[in-house]
DNA sequence: TTGTAAGCGTTATCAC
DNA sequence: GTGATAACGCTTACAA
């Protein structure tokens, strides 16, 4: 019973039976490795197509005491993003052996420290994606080292060795679209903050004091509000900002789906958008462009940050050099309708 | 070398010498074999702990000739569609030993099949999920089963075998908005179809017009658009269908995307919504509730399709009977501000 | 109830 | 250049 014609998958062996040569021969082509008579590798690269023989992976796992999975851990910080990523990520690696293995998690949970371990120790993946806001915790990137898990984090700001991570400009990018604000007459520009805790909120935030501050121009608590990041606590900020006496003649929302929730208070006002009021956004979630009126924003590059955050994972595989590879990656800003001089 | 106190993982043999025991116990305890001394599993627990062992999944996979990973593919109807369902699989596998991978595909791809395939017989998943629109397509089910792949297609409708699809009931949901649509006093009511090729497409048209036919009322050329699921086909319809001398006084739309463009459509031609206008759109996806009007909407139960979607995949793993599982998971119809009486 | 031997499909070592 | 042979960590016969 060494080998039979078994209905079911091909093995190495059947290969180098077929072909006349031993499986270790076949092994060579298999990894392509230099030290083959030309003659041998295309013997053997016919009985492979013959065949239709494709390498177990679990095999290879298990002798080369690696496996051929990267996780990608994320607490959601909005599905286009995640999904986005994972394109990216997958684009890098659709030539490569690896695949794409996924854990949602949640944040708040007791055990997502257990979960996140126990998940690492049970499949071993050779890498791990964070995406925010949990690629901000050092705690969940210690863990990773400690279990011997390389991992790459992703953020809104530098968060680790760069071989560990990749950056967007959320600083700068916020900084140059408020100033666009300024040069376009804004004066009295509002703030909504993301929630305390998050990176990327303190960077957009740093982003937008620098321009004011750079215009001279003062930021007064009454026209600064602070969300959570949905829905409702953008409908909160603008139901504080937008019924004052003198309410901002424009305001910077830190994401999408604030800026949602303070255009339709505004809509609820009455207030003529962008005529009376300048909104813009972050994030370019695909409803930036479905709002009304369409919303300006800022574009997170994170498809190409999932090529990159795949490439630093794996560059041995992917066939490039960490050294070449960006940390920072820029975000564009999306000028839209929301938008308008004062 | 046979093995040190390495400081990689622990394997079987380190907790068997642990044990005093034979491997073989050791892996009666891993999987949970009934014949065993309480002692001797108390022991062989013990030791497990203390070395803090894990089995090495890929090992198991070789010698149990399958692996510990089932797959989801998809070609994006909807971001947040798809995390839904990853979320409800995960919940649902989340105490197994399975993980999920992930791959996005392009169904107008060429390499389409080519591409499904070689993934398939990569990773060689113990069974794959497959979401709309690509679930729809028979050639990719039988690919699956011509590799030995078991599979579940979520669908609009079933689709399939009863242990290998888990369907939504639209046309039936569909046909109960409409008909409180009608209830509300409408007469004139337009109708944006989805794509041709899309059984959803299909499914929510037969269910529009079942409630207009029960009422007797008819649907007239001028009162019906074609889109494609994406914003801008909804502004296409929205122009077409407002801009008559008599418009509809409602309208359903196969997707929220496409009430989306309608509505701003809407909104730019200053009809008021609801009071001239009522909108229904399909997928509850996140933005519906934060359109201005909030929408009302059918919410798609795709999170408990997940879990059923995994549990017929995994009955064995998951415990439980697929024959005890359902196939038709209802929708709801979600009423928000966007629908009014006449 | 437990242990022994063989094998899952691949790669590494080290001869030839 | 190529091929025995022994791993890799676990499970399934089959014995004891």
């Amino acid at each position: 019973m060494k080998r039979g014609a078994s209905k079911s998958q091909p093995t190495i062996n059947d290969v180098a039976a077929h072909a006349g040569v031993s499986k270790k021969t076949v092994s060579r082509v298999i990894n392509g490795s230099p030290l083959l008579a030309d003659k041998t590798r295309q013997k053997i690269e016919q009985a492979i197509e013959t065949l239709g023989f494709v390498p177990n992976p679990q095999a290879r796992a298990l002798a080369l005491r690696r496996n051929f999975l990267v996780a990608l851990l994320h607490d959601n910080p909005n599905a286009q993003t995640v999904l986005n990523f994972e394109k990216g990520v997958l684009s890098a690696i659709k030539t490569s052996d690896f695949a794409l293995v996924v854990r949602p998690v949640e944040r708040d949970s007791d055990e997502l420290m257990q979960d996140i371990q126990s998940f690492l120790e049970r499949q071993r993946p050779w890498g791990a994606m964070l995406l925010p806001p949990i690629s901000e915790r050092d705690d969940i990137a210690r863990l990773c080292e400690r279990l011997g898990v390389r991992y790459v984090r992703v953020g809104s700001a530098i968060l680790d060795l760069p071989d560990r991570c990749v950056a967007s400009n959320d600083q700068q990018v916020v900084e140059q679209a408020t100033r666009q604000l300024i040069s376009l007459g804004h004066r009295r520009i509002g703030f909504v903050r993301g929630p305390r805790g998050f990176r990327s909120a303190h960077e957009r935030e740093a982003g937008f004091l620098a321009a004011l501050d750079a215009a001279g121009l003062p930021l007064p608590n009454k026209y600064r509000a602070e969300g959570n990041y949905r829905y409702e606590s953008g409908v909160d900020a603008g139901r504080k900002l937008l019924t004052q006496k003198q309410p901002p003649t424009a305001v910077f929302c830190s994401n999408d789906e604030m800026a949602a929730g303070l255009l339709n208070v505004a809509h609820g006002l009455k207030i003529d958008v962008p005529a009376q009021l300048s909104v813009v956004g972050f994030d370019d979630s695909p409803t930036a462009q479905h709002m009304w009126p369409p919303l300006s924003t800022i574009r997170w590059p994170i498809f190409d940050m999932g090529i990159v955050a795949a490439r630093k994972l794996l560059p041995e595989f992917l066939g490039c050099q960490t050294g070449s590879l960006p940390t920072t990656i820029e975000s564009m800003f999306v000028v839209r309708e929301s938008m308008a001089p004062i």
